[in-house]
DNA sequence: CTCTTTCCGTAACGGTGTTCTAGAACAATT
DNA sequence: AATTGTTCTAGAACACCGTTACGGAAAGAG
């Protein structure tokens, strides 16, 4: 017997909610604003998310695919390790893309002592998934030494996710050094995995 | 003529404040509650700093400070890349015992939109530039390819920051992953740098 | 049609950062 | 020593925040 909720409501407020985000950044993201400007009211928000908690969690996992869509679209060629700096790129011009997005899922803005649940970190681990692929097939054509995948996965992952986040912190304003910072990083790394000097150079190639 | 302000105030509202951060965390810190904890008002903020935001911006003064003594305790020897390695197991040290400022200096919590100032950023330079005297070691002694001492800091600090940045936000639960992440990260990274695998794992030793 | 259950608008509560307004405290001058 | 001038500070107020209690409205089940 009961009253179903309006759907509609609820994907007017995830996308409301994320054109605030990206608009006018975490500040602008309040209950009372998020209702007013969807032509609801504040305890729509508690009826279709627990509160403001969960709105920030339906932020964050509409973050990570758009992660994973960006990444899903570098497909697999012979040569994994230029497949790695593709992914990396994906990685990083998604953050530059969705600065907003990218400081709810790991910079915990938005609420001041918010702290991502296991469930949300499962959540993205699919992405991670996609990259430990990728690095298996690079150890696989030994161009990696020997290593469990997920581990190069993480060691890459978290590079990158450190670049990106003092890039997005503005400690690298001009754009072309945040390029080079991130090309020589990610040839370090990919070096530094095991690959020949070389090799490493030609696929990487020389965007950042 | 004017009124002198007292400056003990002022240390008794930042101390205060680095405690309540510490102990409960961003959303603790509050002018109120802070106002409240020394004894004054809120008004107090105001006049000794120019309101939160200027509290929040000595506080990652506080953060910068703790992160340059705690570097500094490192003595060059005469293997850098050795000497690399203990400033990368001091930096991440520093933000495990520090976790709350080191998110107010880079996660930018406990303000929805705060953005660090070029003056808050100049301000952390000298600790890269300690981090780059010891790349330029590293490359004086052969053991890194020629390449400008500033960029391969840049490099090394954003790999590690990226995984302090990760580890702080809960994603590698078990201490002993971080310490085995922290170590190959950091290995990989000298490797691909230039150093010799042999010559670079001796000197990175086997610590997270 | 009735009933029951759920949604949602209004209003309230306690909290926040900030500002205004007095008064109090101090340094310099007379 | 008294006065002046400036600054600090306490308290109240303002606008906003997240959240919750309370009704009325709406919709499915019988």
């Amino acid at each position: 017997m009961p009253r179903k909720a309006d759907p509609s409501i609820r994907v007017a407020l995830t996308e409301t909610a994320a054109r605030l985000l990206a608009e006018e950044g975490p500040a602008a993201l309040s209950t009372r604003r998020l209702a007013r400007e969807v032509g609801t009211s504040t305890t729509a928000v508690y009826t279709h998310f627990g509160g403001k908690e969960d709105l920030v969690r339906a932020m964050c996992v509409e973050g990570f695919d758009r992660l994973a869509r960006r990444m899903a679209r570098v497909r697999p060629t012979d040569d994994p390790v230029a497949d790695l700096a593709q992914l990396g790129r994906a990685y990083r011009r998604n953050a530059l893309a969705n600065p907003h997005l990218y400081a709810v899922m790991f910079g915990g803005r938005t609420l001041p002592d918010y702290a991502p649940t296991n469930e949300d970190r499962a959540y993205g681990l699919p992405t991670l998934a996609h990259l430990a692929d990728t690095t298996g097939r690079c150890v696989e054509a030994n161009r990696f030494r020997p290593a469990p995948p997920f581990e190069i996965a993480v060691q890459l992952w978290a590079a990158v996710h450190g670049l990106v986040s003092l890039e997005l912190d503005g400690f690298f304003p001009v754009r072309a050094d945040a390029d080079r910072h991130a090309r020589r990083l990610m040839l370090a790394l990919v070096i530094g995995l095991g690959d020949d000097p070389s090799q490493a150079a030609a696929s990487v190639g020389r965007a950042g």
